[in-house]
DNA sequence: ATCCCGAGGG
DNA sequence: CCCTCTGGAT
């Protein structure tokens, strides 16, 4: 089979894309959030664990934290012992603190709007401050890359064997897709991704994207 | 046994 | 580049 060019690429994307709106819509978060102070704290106890539980442990976590100021002044033990059933419970708190205090000292007590400046607080990297700036601030920088968009990236053909990193894919998707799509494709390909997509044994036979995706049946 | 909306540190 | 942090679900 002759290698896609980019140009072919972009238009299985756009066929992808539609398709994705048609069955998802914009992709709503499916992480419980009020404010981008809460989002931000629901993405990084997010890492390694599935949204559902995050969900679990953030009623608690925001009602008696749920601001920069009471986030900053919490004890780590309190924070641990909210998050406990989550993975990575003790740098997790650690980093939810330290968040907090540097919103707080550098920012004025508001999240950062940019990707470096978000960058800067503690527990949060390049896919934390993507979705952020996404779904927070409707002001895409780039694609959030986690297990499921790396995962799927690759599936789809749009990424390679040398790919190996979620910078590397993301690289890759923001030449093939436009601007305005970097807003929900990780929602939408994360729905998809649990729905059709999943790691273990994708459900080719069920899926809508089967007739154009290089991997169906594979 | 493997996976889940990663980030920090060496 | 690698390693570590972590527990629950399937």
């Amino acid at each position: 089979m002759p290698r896609e060019n980019l140009t072919q690429k972009r238009e299985r994307a756009a066929e992808i894309e539609q398709r994705m709106f048609e069955h998802y819509g914009e992709g709503a978060c499916s992480l419980d959030h009020v404010d981008p102070f809460t989002l931000t704290v629901a993405v990084i106890l997010s890492a390694q664990c599935t949204d559902a539980a995050v969900n679990k442990v953030t009623p608690e976590l925001f009602a008696r934290f749920g601001t920069p100021e009471a986030m900053a002044a919490a004890s780590i033990e309190d924070i641990e012992a909210i998050i406990h059933p989550l993975g990575f419970f003790r740098s997790k708190a650690k980093n939810l603190k330290a968040c907090a205090q540097t919103v707080l000292a550098e920012f004025g007590g508001e999240v950062p709007r940019t990707m470096v400046d978000l960058q800067k607080l503690p527990g949060v990297g390049r896919k934390t401050a993507n979705v952020v700036m996404c779904q927070a601030f409707r002001d895409p920088q780039g694609i959030a890359v986690d297990t499921h968009v790396f995962r799927i990236a690759h599936q789809l053909g749009f990424a390679t064997r040398n790919d190996d990193t979620p910078e590397k894919v993301e690289a890759k998707l923001m030449k093939i897709y436009p601007q305005p799509d970097w807003l929900y494709i990780n929602h939408q390909w994360v729905h998809f991704g649990r729905e059709f997509c999943v790691a273990r044994r994708p459900k080719c036979q069920e899926c809508f994207l089967a007739d154009i995706c290089p991997s169906s049946g594979k």
